[in-house]
RNA sequence: GCGGGCGUGGCGGAAUUGGUAGACGCAUCAGACUUAAAAUCUGCCGGCCGCAAGGCCGUGCCGGUUCGAGUCCGGCCGCCCGCACCA
């Protein structure tokens, strides 16, 4: 018996595909009337070579891709490289290679990689964002968007990594630690770019109610990263002439609780505070503590252990809803300088933070929101502040409302007053985009003494990077390239200098998805009609990863552009379905040095892992996600080598659902290999001679039906998993109709037509999952042309339906016989058929049977007592 | 502290509107074929009692709703993820 060589059959079949240009997407203007499907997966950065663990997302893809084409969709799946960054310059300055050179090499590794993985893309789309063509655009947009006000240019205190030499953005620092070097990220006051996301907090807000399609932790994730919060900004005036006259008339606070106004004991400034830094100068007290609170660690153990503490400024405000009531202001190192307006007033029952530095210092405390059911007389605050809601009292005219209410009427009399109103503020900053970089996209302007800032005008971009650069000091190889940022100014001409920041490479994978839909469009990013036909991309595969970064800088993107004029994008939103899927992971070891190793150095003997080089032991270590770091990969190519890229895609697929890790395992893969054989041995196994898989067996009765039944509900089924991306039942199905056909050996020809046509549905079935080998089966079964172009069938309903059911009986909820029963059989009859069961009687013995229930065709309860 | 998710055999997991808990796969064990091994095939496989028929228990814990709960409700416990002196 011949068995599978997927060895012989991939690179076949793979051939076969790319002499049809099988996978090319049209778009609009084609001839075919066919729906679109936008399906992809976020695009790779080239980092070297594809392990086992990143084949996992484009398979997930590829069979949405593949399904949706055998559907009858226009499916445009395209490919490309995410290929700015800085592991590119540390390979430049490790082995004296150019980023460039080392990034087109890596692409035209993995490139060959996914292509042997089987993927249906279409290549001619592909594109790497590296390359002039792609970043020429990109300057372009930024122009744009410079020329709106969406960029900009400022002083600001920014996230300085001292190892990669580089400002960071917000999103880009996870515990006081650079994202990429893990190093303590220090504040610097620098001039740098920034992106007007802030202006979109809103929109992208109330948008996320929209995404139906995107998983809610996600979209709960961009939620509280916006940290929209409702409140008002309060006005209090100060008191001091002298000091009004100096920094304003009055001290803005951002509060959410303006019901509290009457609680108020203090106002708190942050340390860096204009106010604060100006008294600093003249008071060696306010000084000496603001400097203890700038050493201050911003991690988030420090935080959690500093205690409250702050120093009396000896200024004083009036109290925005009496004349003669004076507050305090003092600064606190609990109030930060980066939100509302670094200011807060502080009313100590209703805030923990408020009530321990209220009690520390002495400063009043009064209860002014009576929790429900409490008695005004008897609530009093000690060491606990009340933060809930309730009743408004001890507050004058705000007394006896509910809190929300007191809210609202807070407001109102704020703005009669003209001390206040109604506001919104937001966690989210804007998004810094300059980095001190090499191997990023420049950006596209001049500076001169006389004019200021100057964009390079359109027809001198792209702005290329210079190739003679060098790496041997840690700085920006821009800023030290001798003639590089030498230019004249393009407006007065006069000797000028080049922007050296390069852009976030965040940036390029912002509107990547664009160009994937007009990679063809010479003089434009993309053409705003290829643009508004294929997006939103309709399954965006990746990982949750980028559950903030990423996709909320590409849905701020998507809406920059549309507000630009350079697309109209009805839906505004970029990916209507995002799917984040778990990873790949793996055992790790470690050599008896200490060293990681990596699987193909390791060997278990006699049940104990050794080093297969020294024979030493090794130790086995945690299982985690396969990284290079950890060495725990297994390579694609000497997978597919092995056991086929069938075996790989069909395998990350397996088990754990698509949303949650799988574990590499070589049993696993042992598993995945017999069920493959044993595949290809069910298809060879029916006679050459049987009638083609489309023939339609006329068959009513007996084991040749119940094959046909069994094929057509597992289409059903199959069908249902892959539309509700279940990938792990999807295999589990045809499993179980693989076993079924296996074992079923017809001798007549009625049987063999049968089965023909269960192989028929099964081929075209696992098609998109393992796609050379339903097109050796396809094949071998006779199936016309290639499996790729055969439509997806059709369950039969008649088949679906079974005429008899077998039905549980329960007596008293447990269950005590079963029957067989025609379906829809009468419930009075069922009842008398399942009230004389052996089982039935026996266990409702000496009990009176008090009520039947009869679930027709499901399930008989008998309750008793 | 706030927000989100999860908890089912030795393991990964299935059970989508409440209706036979454990599909499918992995591992282990037993058997067939073989001189032997590999490969392949067959079978058992949640726990306890029983020769068997069968019975009892069982989806983190406690309680509730229901004829019936892995699924719904309330309260705990544990784990994972995100955010965090955010006013």
């Amino acid at each position: 018996m011949s068995r599978y060589n997927p060895r012989e059959a991939e690179p076949k079949w793979q051939a076969a595909w790319a002499e049809r240009d099988a996978f090319r997407a049209h778009g609009p203007g084609a001839d075919s009337p066919r729906p679109k499907y936008y399906v992809l997966e976020m695009f790779p950065y080239p980092s070297g070579r594809i392990h086992v663990g990143h084949s996992r997302n484009y398979t997930m893809g590829d069979v949405v891709a593949r399904y949706k084409r055998a559907r009858g969709f226009d499916v445009l799946h395209p490919m490309g490289w995410d290929a700015f960054g800085l592991p590119a310059e540390n390979a430049a300055r490790d082995r004296g290679v150019h980023p460039g050179q080392w990034t087109y090499d890596n692409i035209a590794v993995m490139r060959d990689q996914l292509q042997r993985l089987g993927l249906a893309l279409d290549w001619s789309r592909e594109i790497a964002t590296c390359d002039p063509d792609y970043y020429k655009h990109q300057q372009a947009i930024f122009l744009k968007l410079l020329e709106r006000g969406l960029a900009y240019r400022k002083t600001a205190k920014v996230n300085w990594d001292p190892v990669d030499q580089t400002v960071l953005a917000n999103e880009q620092v996870i515990d006081g630690r650079g994202w990429r070097s893990g190093a303590l990220v220090v504040q610097r006051e620098l001039d740098q770019w920034f992106f007007r996301i802030t202006d979109y907090a809103d929109e992208l807000t109330d948008a996320i109610d929209g995404l139906e399609r995107w998983p809610d932790k996600v979209r709960t994730m961009q939620s509280n990263w916006i940290g929209r919060s409702r409140g008002a900004e309060v006005r209090f005036p100060l008191l001091d002439a002298d000091l009004a006259a100096r920094f304003g008339r009055t001290i803005d606070v951002f509060t959410t609780r303006p019901d509290t106004l009457f609680g108020a004991s203090f106002l708190a400034l942050a340390p860096d505070h204009p106010i604060v830094k100006a008294l600093a100068e003249d008071d060696p007290e306010i000084d000496r503590f603001c400097h203890e609170c700038a050493r201050m660690g911003t991690s988030e153990e420090e935080i959690e252990k500093a205690p409250k503490r702050g120093v009396d400024l000896g200024i004083k405000v009036r109290h925005p809803f009496d004349e003669n009531w004076e507050i305090p202001v003092w600064t606190a190192n609990f109030v930060l300088s980066g939100y509302g307006t670094g200011a807060i007033f502080g009313s100590p029952a209703g805030d923990q933070r408020d009530l321990d530095f209220a009690r520390k210092y002495g400063l009043p405390v009064t209860p002014v929101v009576l929790p429900p059911n409490t008695d005004a007389s008897t609530h009093t605050i000690e060491d606990e502040a009340y933060t809930g809601h309730g009743t408004i009292y001890n507050s004058k005219f705000l007394d006896g409302l509910p809190t929300e209410d007191a809210i609202e009427r807070a407001i109102e009399e704020l703005e009669s007053r003209e001390l206040g109103k109604g506001a919104t503020s937001y966690r989210l900053r804007d998004w810094l985009v300059s980095r001190q970089r090499y191997w990023g996209c420049p950006i596209p302007v001049v500076h001169c003494s006389d004019c200021g800032v100057v964009p390079v005008p359109h027809d001198q971009l792209p702005v290329k990077l210079p190739e003679d650069v060098t790496f041997d000091h840690p700085s920006n190889p821009l800023e030290r390239h001798p003639t590089w940022k030498h230019v004249d100014c393009p407006e007065c001409g006069k000797p000028a200098r080049r922007e050296t920041d390069t852009l976030d490479t965040f940036v390029c994978s912002s509107w990547y998805f664009l160009r994937f839909a007009s990679p063809f469009s010479a003089d434009k990013p993309f053409e705003a009609g290829d643009v508004e036909h294929w997006l939103p991309v309709d399954q965006y595969v990746g990982g949750i990863e980028h559950a903030i970064l990423h996709l909320l800088y590409a849905r701020f993107f998507t809406r920059a552009l549309n507000d630009s004029g350079l697309m109209n994008m009805a839906a505004g939103e970029p990916f209507a379905g995002l799917f984040t899927q778990g990873m790949v992971t793996h055992e790790t070891y470690k050599s008896a040095e200490g060293k990681w190793l990596s699987p193909d150095e390791v060997e278990y003997r006699d049940g104990k892992p050794v080093e297969i080089a020294t024979g030493r032991p090794v130790t086995v270590g945690a299982i985690e996600k396969m990284s290079k770091s950890k060495k725990n990969v297994v390579d694609l190519d000497a997978f597919i080598e092995s056991y086929g890229a069938d075996a790989a895609r069909w395998f990350v697929l397996s088990d754990s659902p698509p949303e949650r890790d799988v574990e590499y395992t070589d049993s696993g893969v042992e598993g995945v290999w017999r069920f493959i054989q044993r595949l290809w041995t069910t298809v060879t196994a029916l006679p050459e001679t049987a009638p083609g898989p489309m023939t339609e067996a006329d068959i009513a009765s007996g084991e040749a039906l119940d094959i046909r039944r069994s094929a057509h509900k597992a289409l059903k089924s199959v069908t249902e998993s892959i539309e509700g991306f279940r990938f792990n039942s999807a295999v589990a199905q045809v499993h179980d109709l693989v076993n079924v056909l296996r074992k079923y050996e017809p001798a007549d020809p009625v049987g063999i037509a049968a089965k023909a046509e269960a192989l028929g549905i099964l081929v075209r079935v696992i098609a998109p999952f393992v796609p050379h080998l339903a097109e050796e089966c396809w094949s071998r079964l006779g199936g016309e042309g290639l499996v790729i172009d055969a439509p997806w069938p059709e369950a039969d309903p008649a088949l679906l339906v079974e005429d008899t059911v077998t039905l549980p009986v329960q007596v008293n909820g447990k269950r005590r016989a079963q029957i067989d029963i025609a379906k829809g059989m009468p419930e009075d009859e069922v009842k008398s058929v399942a009230l004389a069961l052996d089982g039935v009687v026996r266990a409702t013995e000496g009990l009176t049977v008090r009520k039947v229930i009869v679930v027709p065709d499901r399930i008989v309860n008998i309750v008793a007592g």
